[in-house]
DNA sequence: TTAAAACATGTCATTAATTACACGTTTTAA
DNA sequence: TTAAAACGTGTAATTAATGACATGTTTTAA
């Protein structure tokens, strides 16, 4: 089933809350979406022309100073419809994360690689980073406890890279202390 | 830069600790290495095709039986030189995780929406299942310390895998206890 | 002995995704 | 005032990946 083509359903998912145009939409993968899923507007704008030829969404022009036209697209009924099911209906492949440095670990055979060390400090420190931005972005995103409340499955979503990114963080930090110190 | 094509590391990888058939990588998709990657036949043996025409592998044909024609395919020196290369240069994207639950999440607005439970009891018996199959596989691949010091990096990514489940888990129990009981 | 399962190797059609190409407007800041 | 940055919408070429199509051999177990 490929990859079941989710960028419908985010689109679908984003104009459900309000309508946007294909700039909008890309900016939101720059923007919260961009943490955990990528598309660029030369996929997005076709993808809404499909869905709009189904009958998902509908597109208003405005014009945006003299004669700038923009494409301000609204989800219709069966759009959110197929939303809604997508979302209901059950999430059962467990999509098997295709971490390059993983796998590239795979390959190192023993722990006196001279190679392996060097991989682990660079991953420890990319990690790092990545848990310093998704806690800084929590803090921006959902300083208050209401915040949190009103948009609860972003809120969830981003503790739980949070959570993630610590994990790594810390197994990277066990491995590097468990490995004999060479020679 | 794509996927940046993994699939001729993988291959080469393989290839590196011994010969192998097109249908032997295929099986090894099946097995250890398609806990975290996934290739079919229809991938491979074209991959082959280029890796051979790009000269980091070659084939040695071999008759199975009376006529069963296989091509046993080994790894050049160029072909090992370019694994050491990929394995030793640095890996800094953290290729986002397509998690498509993690996804769906994202649209779900308040702690009362009524999906979301019963999505948070599916996921946590799926990753539950997981968690004990990869605890299952560490116990049978890796039963001795010889063992796990023999296949250092396969040891270090199962591990690794087990504990993000299990964090996976975790989040997931600790999230459904945090949801107002509704109502 | 015979049928199913496993072994073995390929191609083709389609979809998904990235990068590059392409063009024009509006706003903002030097 | 003018140039850069941001806004705005598309297409084309290429690559990666899946699923289906296609064909034949060998081994194993009923």
């Amino acid at each position: 089933m490929a990859q079941k083509n989710k960028l419908q359903f985010i689109i679908l998912g984003l104009l459900n809350q309000q309508p946007l145009t294909g700039y909008d939409l890309t900016k939101a993968f720059d923007n919260e979406i961009g943490e955990f899923w990528q598309a660029q507007h030369s996929q997005i704008y076709p993808q809404l022309k499909r869905l709009e030829d189904q009958g998902y969404i509908t597109h208003e022009v405005t014009i945006s100073g003299a004669k700038l036209e923009k494409k301000l697209y609204h989800i219709t009924a069966t759009g959110a419809q197929l939303l809604h099911t997508w979302i209901s209906d059950g999430t059962p492949d467990l999509t098997a994360t295709k971490d390059e440095f993983i796998l590239k670990l795979y390959f190192i055979r023993t722990s006196r690689d001279p190679r392996l060390v060097p991989m682990l400090y660079e991953q420890r420190r990319l990690h790092t980073d990545k848990l310093a931005h998704l806690q800084a972005r929590l803090k921006m995103v959902f300083p208050t406890k209401a915040s949190q409340t009103e948009n609860y499955g972003h809120y969830l979503i981003l503790q739980h890279a949070i959570g993630r990114e610590a994990y790594y963080v810390n197994w990277l930090q066990q491995t590097l202390l468990a490995i004999p110190k060479a020679r």
